[in-house]
DNA sequence: CTCCTTATCCATACGTTGTACGATTATGTA
DNA sequence: TACATAATCGTACAACGTATGGATAAGGAG
């Protein structure tokens, strides 16, 4: 068969147009410019302008594509580690935010990141040693500290879930909460209904950054026992 | 064209195969038993002895199915409430792992019925009292509550989804994450190093039972300050 | 240099998916 | 009886992941 124009077989030294890393990239991009489904292998591949086909060189499959990006998003998150300068709950808490901000970052990704078993136990060997320093700083047993990073790490995971779950940066949960409350017969959720209308109108926005250190100091609070 | 056989139009009274709820339970087998992947609307159709298109009728379209599935789960939920009749920490205890068990009847669902914000926003409203009723008792103001209530469903989202990411019931973390915090350069997390091996392998063997229980009493520990 | 293996990219094609469109047949109301 | 509406089916299509195999050049061996 004619080839008209282009040529088919393998480049000319140095100019490589593919490799792991840049597919991953431009994938990257993709997902965060316009959500995971329309990450498709041909839309790949027409974003770095070459064949379908070209991409199973450097990745088996599809699924393989997804775990690199959850690998990539890992690996783009850095956790500072001010040291012994500040206390270590202060300490965790820096930790746990810079981990929660590396996950917002890519809000398309965070459902394929966080359900990736394998890319979330990489990511405790290589970036999870402030959390362990600051637990063993605040004088827990081996076993505690194991079990208390793993607690920490559940619940910044829900948390970037439901955050990453919403579209806008502040979700208003009152005005639906208020009234599928109201909605209800009262008996059912007593309770419930009490509180939401104590709470009113106003004090149900919802803010995330607020519900997430509200979260980490009832935590730390628990670890401090 | 001639019809051979089957009758194609609509069915006689008494005899409506499909509804939506009808669809809906077919659907949660296939996924319960063959995993997510298995659901498709031919299969589905196949399923129910019936033409895909029919499918259509009575939902608009697949995303529409995997909505209604997270709806399902959440609708088996039952929290039980024991009432006052136990500390409100016990109270409260009972209800979370009232709700982790049900989240885990359907592991394959676990990342769809926790990625929609629309479903998990409902469930709050009915399934939510017990949490509502335990933090009331143990003397917290509304404001409180409300953000107690949320930190612990998102540590309940989180931990549900790394155990449902995980095949096994028992996941030996223990040799991958001893194997690996061996091959790093010692001093590139030196308090990690450390802690994993002062555990040696038999104590990091995990348990998720545990794992949920010692992230609770944290929790729990961290609401009565 | 030549020969050969291997790496990289391309063209074609297949089976499967979700679902648009329209036909077919029964129901329920006027 | 006539007709709008509800429920099902048949056909068809575009888009998807990827298997297979061919083209071309790189790089090492002789």
């Amino acid at each position: 068969m004619i080839n008209d124009g282009k040529r088919s077989g393998r480049p000319r030294a140095g100019e490589e147009r593919l490799s792991r890393e840049v597919i991953l990239t431009a994938a990257l991009g993709i997902v965060d410019d316009e959500g995971i489904d329309a990450l498709t292998m041909r839309r790949l591949a027409a974003t770095l302008q070459v064949n379908p086909m070209s991409l199973y060189h450097h990745l088996p499959n599809k699924a393989a594509v997804l775990a690199g990006l959850a690998e990539l998003v890992f690996a783009g998150l850095e956790l500072p580690d001010p040291g012994d300068a500040v206390p270590w709950d202060e300490q965790l808490k820096q930790a746990a935010r810079a981990y929660r901000d590396g996950l917002r970052q890519h809000p398309n990704l965070a459902l394929q990141v966080l359900s990736d078993a394998s890319a979330v136990s990489d990511v405790v060997v290589v970036t999870m040693e402030p959390f362990y320093r600051a637990l063993d700083r605040a004088g827990l047993a081996p076993r505690e500290i194991f079990e208390a990073a793993n607690t920490l790490i559940d619940f910044i995971h829900g948390f970037s879930l439901g955050e990453a779950s919403v579209r806008a940066e502040t979700f208003e949960l009152a005005p639906d909460l208020l009234t599928r409350v109201r909605a209800l017969p009262a008996h059912k959720a007593p309770t419930l209904t009490r509180i939401v209308n104590e709470l009113g109108a106003d004090g149900l926005a919802y803010d995330f950054d607020s519900g997430f250190e509200s979260g980490l100091s009832t935590w730390v609070a628990g670890i401090r026992r």
